[in-house]
Parts: C-alpha cells; sequence; structure tokens
RNA sequence: GCCCGAGUGGCGAAACCGGUAAACGCAGAGGACUUAAAAUCCUCAGCCGCAAGGCGUGCGGGUUCGAGCCCCGCCUCGGGCGCCA
C-alpha cells in the first residue's frame, strides 16, 4: 500500500481532537515551556503559505519539548478587530462579526488541517466580549494611572470622504482615494503615555533575547537624544521667550536665527503686524499638507520671518526669529536654534532666505556645506579651543548656572494614539459628563459592548459610526445619575494584541484578565516567532502594557517575550513577493490536498534558515514527497501479487484496504547503523535546539537513505527514528508507531537518547596538506597520534610529490581532522 | 543620506571553535527494471584540461602553516528609517 497521507493524516488529527494530549496543564510539577505564535488576523483570503512556516517551527519546539518533559504552553487565537472586515461591512452590509467568525472558521480549519499541536481549549479571540471586556479593563487600569489622556492632535481629515485617513491614505496632500484634498486638523484623540516608559523600554532590551536588528530598530524608534534645552529671551513688545533643545550646545554662538514649527504656540503672538498676512498664510498653506507631503520636499527649505527677534544668551547678538515646517511641532520644545555652518538644513534653509552662517567648529575640510562633525571650538567666546564633549558640557554648565536652560533627554519616540473613528473595535470605556470631565465606566459594567449598527459608514463629521446611535451614546453617569455621553471612538487593532500572550495563561478567567499564579507558572514566553513587520508596531506595545500591568501589580514579569525570532518571508517561485499582482501565490490547502500536510511542514522546513526569505519551489515540494514515500516504504512491507485470485479487478485494489504489514524486523542492527541512528539522534536534537530544521530534516533523509539501500530494518534503529521525525511530520509518524505495535500515542513517548561511544567512527579520514593545500587523505583510528598520522601520510603517492626535494620545516597536525606539512 | 541583513555550483542550500568547500534536496546526464512510459533503484556531476595539474565561496588587499569563516578597503542586491534639531 503506498503513502497515502490523505488517508492518514485526517485520522490522526481525530485523534488529538479526542484524546487531547496538548493540554497545558496550569502549575503541573513539570518544568513549563511556552513556545507562542504570532497569532493571525483571519482574513477571509485563508491561510496563506507563510503563515506554517513560522507555525512548524513552534509546532517543532513545542513536540519535542513535550517528549523532554516539559509542560508546553502552545496556543493560538486571532486577532480578530480590524479594518479589512468593516471595510467589507461597508460594501456589503454585512456585519463584521459575521465575516469574522467565518474567516475563524477557515483559519482554524486549516490550523488543524496542518496537525498543529495547540492546546485548542485555550483559543481566544480579540472581538469576543469576554475577551475585549478586559482590554477595556486593562485601557482604564491605563486611564486611572495617567496613562490614558486625550489631545488635540493633527489628524489628516478629507471634508470629501467625511473621515480622519491613515498617513498612508494620503498622497501628496490628497485622499489616496478620490484624490480629495485633505486638512491637517486638531481633533481631540485618545493617547496613551508611552513615552513615559522610553527609558525602561530602552534599557530593558539589552536583557532580551531578541536579534540585533530588532533591538536596534526599537532603539531607533525610540530615538533618545542627549542635549541642551535653553530659553532664548524674546526682544521687543512681547515678553517671554523661546525654549530650543539641542543636541549640540558646543555650537551654540553658531546660532544665527531661531525657528519655531508653524503650529507653535508663541507664533501668533510674536508676529508682528507687517509680517501677519505672510505668517498667516504659511500656516494656512502648512496645515494643507499632510505629513507625507511635508517629507517628500526634504531639501526645498520653506519658511517665513516672524517679524520678531530674540536674544543668543551666548553671543549676546539679536538674531530673527523664522517659521519653517522643516521644524516639527511634535519633537522636543517645536522650536530649533538654527546653526547653518554645522547643520544641514538649517544651512540649506540660511542658504535659501539670505541668513547669516557663522563657523564655530573648526573643520579640517573645505567650506562646501555644513560640517556636522566633531572639533575644536571656535568664535565662541569661552568654549574657545575645547573639543566638542568638553564644549557641550561646558555649555551646558554655564546654561544651568546662569538658570537659562538646562540637559534634557529627548526621545523621538511619540505618545500612542489610540483611537480610531472607527466600528469594529473596542468601544473606549468612558464617559462624557455634562460638565466635560470624564468618567471611567464602572469595571462592574465592562464589557462597553459594541451595539448593531444599521450602517457601517462613517458619519461625515469625522466620528465614529457609534456616535450615530443616539440611545447608545446617551447614557446616565452610573455615580451621580446624570445624563452621560459615550465615547464613540474605538481602539486600534494592536490593542487586543498588546495582552494576549498574558490571557492564554489563563483563558476562561472570568473575574480578571488573568490569574497572577497562572502567569507567574507560564511566563515569560519562552520562544515567540513571527514576521518582523512587527518589530516595532507590536512588539513595542506589548513590552509596554506588560510594563504598566507590572507596575499596577497585575503581572509577574515585566518583559513579555524572552527569545525572540522572526521567520522569513516565502517568497513565490519567481522569486518575487508573493501577490495576486504577480499570480504567483501558493494556496496550502492545494499543497495539502496533493501531497498533505506533513510534506508541506517538512518542505517549509527544508528550504533553508528560518530567518532567511526563500523563493518556493514546486519540484522541492515532490522532493520531500519523495522523502516521505521513501520514508513510508522503509517501514511497509511490500504488499504481495496475489498470483490468481488477483484477477478479479487490478484497478480496483487501490480503493480497498489491504493489510498493512510492518516490515520492520528484530535483526541486530550493525555497528555502523548504531552509529548512524546515534549520530541522527544527536544532529537532530541539536539543531532542533538552535531551531536549524533544514538540517535536521537532511539528516533523517540521510538516515532513510542508508537503510533503503542496504535493506535493513532493525527495530532498534526505525523505533526510534520515528521518535525523531514526529515533530517534523507527525501524521506519518504516529502512524508508523502505530505500525510499529506501540499502544501510546507517539505524542506522548518520550525523546530517544544519544549514546556518544555509539556514534563513534571506527576510522576517521585525516586530510593531508602540503602548505595548506590539500593532496591528499589517510585513514586513521579516532585520537591516532601525529606519529602514526604523519608516517602514513608522508607514504601518500601524491603527497609524496609534493614533499620530494624540499625540506620539511614544520608539520601542524590537528588530531582527528588534518595534518600539514610547512615546506620550503 | 543613515541603519540593518545578505552575496557559496544551473537552483534551494551545507560546512560546529579558522582545518578535505559544496552534505541534503531540486534540476541534469548515463544505466537497470519495463513491450513502452510513469514510478523505483544504481552511477556520474564546481569550472578549465586528454592528463599531470591549475582555478574556485561578490571584488581588492592583509593576518595565518591553513581563511567561505578573522581584519582593512570597496562592489552588488534586499529590507527598514527618513528634515527628530
Amino acid at each position: 500500500m503506498p503513502y497515502q497521507p490523505q488517508r492518514i493524516e485526517p485520522k490522526w488529527q481525530r485523534f488529538w481532537e479526542e484524546k487531547r494530549p496538548f493540554r497545558a496543564e496550569t502549575g503541573a510539577a513539570a518544568p513549563k515551556y511556552y513556545v507562542l505564535d504570532m497569532f493571525p488576523y483571519p482574513s477571509s483570503a485563508g491561510l496563506h503559505v507563510g503563515h506554517p512556516e513560522g507555525y512548524t517551527a513552534t509546532d517543532i519546539v513545542a513536540r519535542y519539548r513535550r517528549a523532554r518533559g516539559f509542560n508546553v504552553l502552545h496556543p493560538m487565537g486571532w486577532d480578530a478587530f480590524g479594518l479589512p472586515a468593516e471595510q467589507y461591512a461597508i460594501q456589503t452590509g454585512i456585519h463584521p462579526r459575521v465575516t469574522t467568525m467565518q474567516a475563524i472558521e477557515n483559519f482554524r480549519r486549516q490550523l488543524k488541517m496542518l496537525g498543529f499541536s495547540y492546546d485548542w481549549e485555550r483559543e481566544i479571540s480579540t472581538c469576543d466580549p469576554s475577551y475585549y471586556r478586559w482590554t477595556q479593563y486593562i485601557f482604564l487600569k491605563l486611564f486611572e494611572r495617567g496613562l490614558a489622556y486625550q489631545r488635540e492632535e493633527l489628524v489628516n481629515f478629507c471634508p470629501a470622504l467625511g473621515t480622519v485617513l491613515a498617513n498612508d491614505e494620503v498622497i501628496d496632500g490628497k485622499s489616496e482615494r478620490g484624490g480629495h484634498p485633505v486638512y491637517r486638523i486638531p481633533m481631540k484623540q485618545w493617547l496613551l503615555r508611552i513615552t513615559s516608559y522610553a527609558e525602561r523600554l530602552l534599557r530593558d532590551l539589552d536583557r532580551l533575547d531578541w536579534p540585533e536588528s530588532t533591538k536596534e530598530l526599537q532603539r531607533n524608534w525610540i530615538g533618545r537624544s542627549e542635549g541642551l534645552r535653553a530659553r532664548f529671551p524674546l526682544r521687543g513688545p512681547v515678553a517671554g521667550d523661546i525654549e530650543i533643545f539641542t543636541t549640540r550646545p558646543d555650537t551654540i554662538f553658531g546660532a544665527t536665527y531661531l525657528v519655531l514649527a508653524p503650529e507653535h504656540p508663541l507664533v501668533t503672538r510674536i508676529t508682528t503686524p507687517e509680517q501677519r498676512a505672510a505668517v498667516e498664510d504659511y500656516i494656512r498653506r502648512t496645515s494643507q499638507k499632510s505629513e507625507l507631503a511635508r517629507q517628500e520636499q526634504v531639501r526645498d527649505k520653506t519658511g517665513v520671518f516672524t517679524g520678531a527677534w530674540a536674544l543668543n544668551p551666548f553671543s549676546g547678538e539679536d538674531i530673527p526669529v523664522w517659521i519653517a515646517d522643516y521644524v516639527l511641532p511634535g519633537y522636543g520644545t517645536g522650536a530649533i536654534m538654527a546653526v547653518p555652518a554645522h547643520d544641514e538644513r538649517d544651512y540649506d534653509f540660511a542658504r535659501a532666505m539670505g541668513l547669516p552662517i557663522r563657523r564655530v567648529v573648526e573643520a579640517h575640510q573645505g567650506d562646501e556645506g555644513a560640517y556636522t562633525g566633531e572639533g575644536v571650538a571656535i568664535n565662541s567666546g569661552f568654549i574657545n579651543g575645547l573639543p566638542t564633549p568638553q564644549a557641550k558640557a561646558a555649555v551646558i554648565r554655564w546654561a544651568e548656572e546662569h538658570g537659562i536652560g538646562h540637559s534634557a533627554v529627548q526621545y523621538r519616540l511619540r505618545d500612542w494614539l489610540f483611537s480610531r473613528q472607527r466600528y469594529w473595535g473596542e468601544p473606549i470605556p468612558i464617559l462624557h459628563l455634562s460638565d466635560g470631565a470624564l468618567r471611567a465606566v464602572p469595571e462592574d459594567q465592562l464589557p462597553v459592548l459594541l451595539p448593531e449598527v444599521s450602517s457601517y459608514e462613517p458619519t461625515g463629521t469625522g466620528q465614529s459610526p457609534l456616535a450615530a446611535i443616539a440611545d447608545w451614546v446617551h447614557t446616565v453617569d452610573p455615580v451621580t445619575g446624570q445624563p452621560a455621553r459615550r465615547e464613540t471612538d474605538t481602539m486600534p487593532g494592536s490593542a487586543g494584541s498588546s495582552w494576549y500572550f498574558l490571557r492564554f495563561c489563563d483563558p476562561h478567567n472570568d473575574r480578571e484578565p488573568f490569574g497572577m499564579e497562572a502567569a507567574r507558572y507560564w511566563m515569560p514566553v519562552d520562544l515567540y516567532i513571527g514576521g518582523d513587520e512587527h518589530a516595532v508596531g507590536h512588539l513595542l506595545y506589548a513590552r509596554f502594557w506588560t510594563k504598566v500591568l507590572y507596575d499596577a501589580g497585575l503581572c509577574p514579569v515585566d518583559e513579555p517575550f524572552q527569545r525572540l525570532v522572526h521567520q522569513g518571508m516565502i517568497l513565490g517561485e519567481d522569486g518575487q513577493k508573493m501577490s495576486k499582482r504577480f499570480g504567483n501565490v501558493i494556496n496550502p490547502d492545494d499543497v495539502v490536498r496533493k501531497y498533505g500536510a506533513d510534506t508541506l511542514r517538512v518542505y517549509e522546513m527544508f528550504m533553508g534558515p528560518l530567518e532567511r526569505d526563500k523563493p518556493w519551489s514546486t519540484q522541492a515540494v515532490e522532493g520531500v514527497y519523495r522523502f516521505l514515500q521513501r520514508t513510508w516504504r522503509l517501514f511497509v512491507a511490500e504488499q504481495e501479487q496475489e498470483p490468481a485470485a488477483g484477477e478479479k479487478d487490478p484497478a480496483g485494489s487501490q480503493g480497498q484496504e489491504g493489510p498493512v504489514r510492518c516490515a520492520v524486523d528484530e535483526e541486530e542492527p550493525r555497528p555502523e547503523d548504531l552509529r548512524l541512528l546515534h549520530k541522527t539522534i544527536r544532529k537532530v536534537t541539536e539543531d532542533i535546539e538552535a531551531l536549524r530544521f533544514n538540517t535536521a530534516i537532511s539528516q533523517l533523509m540521510v538516515f532513510v537513505n542508508h537503510f533503503t539501500r542496504h535493506g535493513r530494518r532493525p527495530r532498534r534503529c526505525l523505533r526510534p527514528f520515528v521518535q525523531l521525525l514526529h515533530p517534523f511530520a507527525p501524521h506519518l509518524a504516529e502512524e508508523l508507531w502505530e505500525l510499529l505495535g506501540e499502544r501510546e500515542l507517539l505524542a506522548r513517548a518520550p525523546w530517544p537518547d544519544f549514546d556518544p561511544q555509539l556514534a563513534r567512527d571506527e576510522l576517521i579520514t585525516v586530510a593531508v596538506q602540503v602548505l595548506g593545500k590539500t593532496r591528499g587523505q589517510v585513514e586513521v583510528e579516532p585520537g591516532a597520534s601525529q606519529q602514526e598520522v604523519e608516517q602514513l601520510a608522508r607514504q601518500v603517492p601524491t603527497v609524496r610529490n609534493h614533499l620530494e626535494g624540499r625540506t620539511v620545516r614544520k608539520v601542524v597536525f590537528v588530531p582527528d581532522r588534518i595534518i600539514n606539512f610547512v615546506v620550503s
């Protein structure tokens, strides 16, 4: 009987479904291991072949760890709130819950079809009220701690579409769809104060076992910089001063003008009557530019003089105050001192506007452009002659002594814009009282359920569709009984995913988000695998929430993911990104139908290193399929042709289930068989630990090739092999395990032991080099001495030729590896 | 511009700590089995060369008895960030 994954796989999946061998037991005595996938957004398109890559990797680790006696938590769930379902609802009127549920059904079916050993009893979905109740609860914890607040924030509002747009939906100041004008208008938005965790988020990266590139990305994103905050007093009619931030206090004597962001609150006050028209016009033009448009014209510096002047407290000069959109309102103080000689942006601006440029750092190059490097201070009063680091310190000290400034740390990280004017998300559990005060919805009234709506269309006022449901919006304050309005904004998609790994520890808890004890047992996640596209979004937000919960005494750890690995991308057969546009999309359903889940799993792991991008190859899939067939044939006896009786229907014999006879025998294995077995145990074990699945599989292939070639099938070798195969191809392995007459589920069998004695080679090939070039080789016993090897090596003809007529000056000998004759 | 990552046969890749470069697989060639084909099995295969031999891990140097691996200087490709003062 041939290898038939279509018969084997559903059989074992049913088994696992009934016997539940993958259930994780909180608090068990065995050491715990928490291995987690980034849970998917269940799109209507179904699983992509990229999903099973990371999921197979974690499944191998989960199955391996169980075999190693660990109590493994390996859960799965759904990141189920989000835009696509809502967009679809706007077009069709079908409730996002309906389409989301369908997508989840489909995803679950596909994941089960791939034989992943999830503990399905812990399945969660972020759009389930029993889950988002606790997302809202955590929001309230943030609110209580002053970490959630409302602020006027500039948003991209498109009056024609009646909605707020995300930055990437705005191109050149116009909406991506329709090309309508978009304005930067202030609207009240919810934000989370992630910036107050910037320092810890940065510092704690050091103790995480994450890819260095990802840590670096987060460091850049947080963007810590040290410098000086200083006040420049205003000259003229308006009193006050302008506070700036600089990382180059040593260049302050070269500050020849100040620049404010056009949105800076001081602008209207300090603008002189003569300049008012120009300034107002410039502000208006800026507000019409989207963030993106502003970034596109990096080099074209524009700006307007406000008419105001300020004192440079260091140089004692009066310098003009300008506004320009190259200064961002959200960073630092929204104002800068411009040092055109030593800052490229200031230089460009000064050249464009004809402003003075004064050198204050000695440069070793010509006078073209700005010199931004370090050097010795010149034209700088009391810091003349000081190298940059000391000059910085001296300026900061002077500023502090004279009360005009102080050293400061700035982060590029912004607070997390947390409101969405959307329907399909968690309602923000806040009430607005008539006097403008905010009231948290009491915890015992959570969840604030998403109401049913008749239309998912934007309201046209920039508010969420929830705002149109009058009887939902209007409620009463539970404390005073006064009328109150509900917050109609919802949370972003990244809310639910910022704590799901905690909920998995205790997914059915209906008194709290998760029990402290359960979290103490399971957390942190020991291995987290997912794409690197979440390097700064999800992974930063999840760290932030974990720290907040930790500070609130609700979570035992302050870092959620101890070890993180990114799987690479699976590209199309043409080497391009898989996309409908290129017509190169591979559907996992098709692959499983044709070759089975085990082939898909083994193939994806065999393609190459987990973390690398790799192109799909249907032919290489065939190769893996052949390997599994060969494995099958190693265990299953050839069906003997029934002589005369077989006449009846040769074609139909495929359909009837003849008895599968086990070909494994009780022969004593030969030494080389045992040697290969133990080498295989060692290699597969080490490779799984190091997530080198591709080389583990190649070793399994070597094993099968060996036993197939020699036609030997000793149980003592083949039984442990099935265990090694199991994490990679669990269905086939279970089937073979049963065929071997085993009673227990393979999924519960312990990992085979490796015996170094049995893995030892009898003879080892030692390479013989002359002057570092390989000229021959000799066979010796392991651990052979230099004398023995050298003597043999000198006999080798090709070696002898190269030693002829030369003097051996030195012999380099590395036991069991090489011997190198250095001659002259 | 800046920051990461990667360059090894026709292709995906392997090579542990600096020690025989190319394991394993795909594609290819030849053979066995077959009436034939498919499947399967066996053999070959980096490049140049009849051979001896030479050349070979993006390029150029260096260190070393010995470099795919370490150091210096480049090149190419992929990804990310972009006026953050």
